[in-house]
RNA sequence: GCCCCGAUGGCGGAAUCGGUAGACGCAGCGGAUUCAAAAUCCGCCGCCGAAAGGUGUGCCAGUUCGAGUCUGGCUCGGGGCACCA
């Protein structure tokens, strides 16, 4: 055996050896238990990040460690190649985006491989080529024939310099990225799939999924936001035939609607801007700006009067309509009713443009400091508003007339309390009990909405409702690097799909893309057609498919990737079944494509293309970003220069504390900022194949898991890298010494071990169960290799000179290098040949626990005196309660602490501590 | 703005079910080895304190014999918001 650890010759042989066993080739076996691995699939974007190497790290220890555990593993890979990237690519570049895209994918995939992931390579594909995407077209076509997939307006936004539709992304302030045009609000038509038909059964699912993190299912559920409310209308004032629906989770507020806004884009805000010059041109500007919530939420609140008024359907008072820009049209009906005193944003909007507030909705310290305030005012003789119980106006009254004057102390007192309470409440989102609300008031929150439901209903302008937050999913998209959509549109027959027979409709891959809208509608070659119904001349779809598509179904076809005549066959079942045994991620898929894939899988059920597999992934594990510190100089302007974390050295004092940073350049300072995601734009990226070539794949492996638990970001660190590969050499060190003194047998009589080998030995196996459990249940890496470490911490420090020792040597070194191998596996390879010659570490099972090896005599309880720890007593494991008790009462360091006082209570915690209460 | 998550030494993190806070590693400091350096090995290492001891898990309250862990209220940082993938 070498005495030298040398990760390139062990890696480049190890890789070797798996590919001529086929090691990583999974093959249907109806007598093992699958365990179906999947990693999400890369976008090509030209070389893999730290992210990535993450991800697949994370996914290649499972799938190890249930092949060791007995599985029938598929791990598989493949490229989400569709998307903007390549488009860009080829603006920029002027290469046509399928070339750019192809020979990223051979060079990622060249990095996948030096990586040493044990994946199955036949069943490779990148969703950009007409083998795989004719199948998704395929689908629509049948979607469409369901009524699944129907065609309306949507808007997107308009970029009018550089004539084309942006992404959100493409946005900047409000903004064309390349064009710095203000963006308007475009509508056109765009097909649309129907998966608010499936919303119910996406929410109620979620409870099926116990392998999921909580906070993805909430954040699912949220997304999906079924409410219980009332839709309800507001007759037009002059002309009741004529109705306004709005809809509202908080019905019981309905006393105190003091106005109603629209969108911009509703009909009656259209209407009343005809004659209304101003409030066209505040139209205008609300059209102007991209269309992204997250812009649109954070905008100031803005909003005109339309001069429209309606009436309340249950007061008959005539509230105003008003235009507001925080109105969106997508959202239910475009309108929602005002209540100034219990909502947040309406409260905002009144008081900027100071419109009535009408508090209909009291809570009971409200309502006492109201009437102690009152009493007291009434009996010091001096006159109030007598308006009903607190309505906003008595804030304006207290602060204008009653502060100015000289009231009695204790009068002032109660009043300012009111005051106060009455700002806390204003406003006031909580139920509760009713007031100043007609035949209402006293009911509470919950049953007032049943009543007043129930009126509505009567007067047929309204009833309860339940309705979700989903929206259908827009998949047309203006571009043209991803799927077309395959409709044929002619002007006798309307949108005809394209016939199986006539599928695929190819994209065709020499294109010149100008950045000016999408270069498909200038090809005649592609778009002009014939009617397939009626064979007359007609024009094909020139848009395609949102690139979600893609990612929405690829795991079903990696069970078959090879079948030419279906999208999926009987393979999906074996592979499938009771969902994908573990899915690996970024935490920022947790709700669109997670949700888009489970609505996939429930259409491809219910289109009858796969049995109820149920939920497709069954346990998923959302990791972490990858972040590293950014330096930076400030250039004249204001404009910051971002230094590359690698051409920096970091200045400390004497404790390591870091104290500046210098350029390596020229020694100069440079400025520390934030740690933040690798990133580009802050030019803090570390790229991982100079990690890989400097020290190899299993340095690289090792660090990414050993830095942070999978579903937390992880800190990028040059240093913890060296150490990493410190431990990989040690441990070379540690089996070369144990080879060079001759192997022996394992066989262990326990009774025959020193104390301190029994120490080792039970250390050892206690290992083994703790590994285990991270791999298996916990899915915490970082602590598994802490565990193997702390073994081999005790190892080296336990005399094994004797027979018996060299056998418990072998056990360890043996053991540990299956411990580590799922995260390790090359060094793993080369030493469990050494220590086994003819072994394969890829065919071993897991290390198997010994009982025998865990027992143990005595143990050490930690000994507390009113919850502090003051001493430590060793004890029998074999002890009772009261011998517990009395040995930490006699404990001469708790003694000191008791001073001679009775203990009042003890409490023994079995196998942990006792606590003496004084 | 809305939804979700997080915060523990100089740093990454550990503490799995409310029971010894800081495992493991990095950085740092001291020493051995070396002509010297690298590598390696040994020791120290939250803060205050000479020690005894006190104190300490973002901040403020609370529950408990006992809180990093549970509850309420904040602060700061991050992810998502439907056309980035």
């Amino acid at each position: 055996m070498q005495d030298k650890y040398t990760p390139a010759d062990i890696e480049r042989a190890a890789q070797l050896h798996w590919d001529q066993t086929g090691a990583a080739r999974a093959v249907e076996d109806a007598t093992k238990p699958k365990y179906y691995c999947l990693s999400m699939f890369p976008y090509p974007s030209g070389k893999l990040h730290m992210g990535h190497v993450r991800n697949y790290t994370i996914g290649d220890v499972l799938s190890r460690f249930h092949k060791m555990q007995g599985y029938n593993v598929l791990q598989p890979m493949g490229w989400d190649a569709f998307g903007m990237p390549a488009e860009n690519a080829a603006l920029q570049n002027n290469v046509p985006p399928a070339g750019w895209t192809y020979s990223n994918i051979d060079y990622m995939r060249t990095q996948l491989k030096s990586l040493g992931f044990a994946i199955d390579w036949e069943r490779e594909f990148a969703t950009c080529t007409p083998e795989y995407y004719r199948w998704e077209q395929w689908l629509f076509t049948r979607l469409y024939e369901k009524g699944l997939v129907y065609k309306k307006l949507g808007t997107v936004n308009w970029d009018p310099v550089d004539h084309t539709v942006l992404a959100n992304e493409q946005v900047i302030d409000g903004r064309g990225w390349r064009s710095g045009a203000l963006i308007e609000k475009r509508e056109i038509p765009m097909y649309y799939m129907k998966i608010t038909a499936y919303a119910e059964e996406l929410l109620s699912e979620l409870d099926n999924l116990p392998g999921w993190p909580e906070q993805v299912r909430l954040m699912q559920k949220n997304w999906i936001g079924k409410s219980t409310g009332v839709r309800f209308a507001f007759p037009l004032a002059d002309n009741p035939d004529e109705k306004l629906w709005v809809f509202t989770t908080r019905a019981d507020t309905i006393m105190g609607v003091t106005f109603v806004a629209v969108a911009a884009e509703h009909p009656l805000a259209q209407k009343a801007a005809v004659n209304n010059p101003e409030l066209a041109k505040f139209i205008e500007e609300c059209n102007q700006g991209g269309v992204a919530e997250a812009d649109l939420a954070t905008m100031e609140k803005k909003g005109l009067p339309t001069g429209i008024y309606v009436t309340h359907p249950l007061t008959g008072e005539q509230v105003e309509v008003w235009v507001g820009n925080y109105v969106l049209m997508s959202y239910g009906d475009g309108a929602v009713m005002a209540v100034p005193a219990h909502d947040e944003r309406d409260w905002d909007f009144s008081v900027r443009h100071t419109l009535p507030v009408k508090r209909v909705v009291a809570s009971q310290q409200l309502l006492l400091d109201w009437h102690k305030a009152t009493e007291a005012l009434k009996a010091a003789g001096i006159a109030y508003p007598d308006t009903e119980v607190a309505p906003y106006s008595f804030i304006q009254f207290i602060e204008q007339n009653l502060f100015t004057k000289q009231l009695p102390p204790d009068v002032h007192e109660l009043v300012s309390m009111l005051h106060t309470q009455l700002l806390h409440e204003s406003p006031n989102c909580d139920k509760g009990i009713l007031i100043n609300s007609g035949k209402y008031t006293g009911l509470e929150s919950g049953a007032a909405v049943d009543a007043i439901a129930a009126d509505l209903a009567a007067k047929g302008l309204g009833d309860k409702k339940v309705q979700f937050r989903l929206r259908d999913w827009g998949i047309s998209r203006q571009r043209y690097w991803g799927c077309p959509i395959p409709i044929i549109h002619c002007k006798t027959c309307g949108d005809v799909p394209v016939p199986d027979d006539q599928l695929p409709v190819v994209l065709p891959e020499n294109v010149e893309i100008t950045g000016a809208g999408s270069p498909l509608a200038r090809m005649p070659e592609f778009y002009e057609t014939t009617c397939p119904k009626c064979g007359g001349h007609a024009r094909r779809e020139t848009d395609t498919m949102d690139t979600f598509f893609e990612s929405s179904w690829y795991f079903l076809r990696y069970a078959c990737p090879d079948n030419a005549t279906a999208m999926v066959d009987e393979r999906v079942a074996y592979w499938c079944k009771g969902g994908i045994d573990q899915y690996i991620g970024g935490i920022e898929h947790a709700i669109l494509h997670l949700l888009y894939s489970r609505f996939f899988t429930k259409l491809m059920r219910d289109v009858g293309l796969i049995g109820d597999l149920g939920e497709p992934f069954a346990n998923l594990l959302t990791q972490g970003m990858v972040v590293a510190p950014t330096y930076y100089r400030e250039l004249d302007g204001g404009k910051k220069q971002w230094i590359n974390p690698a051409d920096v050295d970091v200045v400390t004092d004497e404790r390591g504390r870091p104290t500046g940073a210098t350029l390596k350049a020229d020694g100069l300072p440079v400025v520390i900022g934030g740690t933040e995601k690798m990133s580009k734009s802050k030019n803090n990226g570390v790229d991982p194949q100079a990690l890989i070539d400097q020290y190899g794949a299993d340095t690289a492996r090792l660090f990414i898991m050993f830095a942070s638990p999978p579903d937390q970001s992880l800190e990028w660190s040059d240093a913890g890298v060296e150490g990493a590969f410190r431990f990989l050499r040690r441990l070379w060190k540690l089996v070369h010494d144990h080879v060079a003194g001759g192997l022996v047998e394992t066989k262990i009589d326990q009774n025959s071990l020193s104390t301190a080998q029994a120490d080792l030995r039970r250390k050892l196996h206690q290992t083994m169960g703790k590994v285990a459990d991270d791999y298996g249940r916990r899915k915490q890496f970082n602590t598994a290799i802490a565990a193997v470490m702390e073994l081999l911490n005790a190892y080296d420090k336990t005399d094994l000179a004797d027979p018996t020792g060299r056998a418990l040597a072998q056990e360890t070194l043996e053991s540990a290098t299956l411990l580590l191998f799922p995260i390790v596996p090359h060094i793993g390879q080369a030493l469990y040949a050494e220590l086994k010659p003819g072994a394969d570490a890829g065919l071993a099972a897991f290390p198997k626990v010994d009982p025998a090896a865990l027992k143990q005599d005595e143990i050490e309880l930690v000994v507390q005196v009113n919850g502090k720890l003051r001493g430590a007593i060793r004890v029998s494991t074999a002890a009772d309660k009261a011998s517990i008790e009395a040995a930490a009462l006699a404990n001469p360091d708790a003694q000191k602490f008791i001073e001679g006082k009775p203990p009042k209570k003890v409490v023994v915690v079995p196998g942990r501590l006792v606590n003496i209460v004084v």
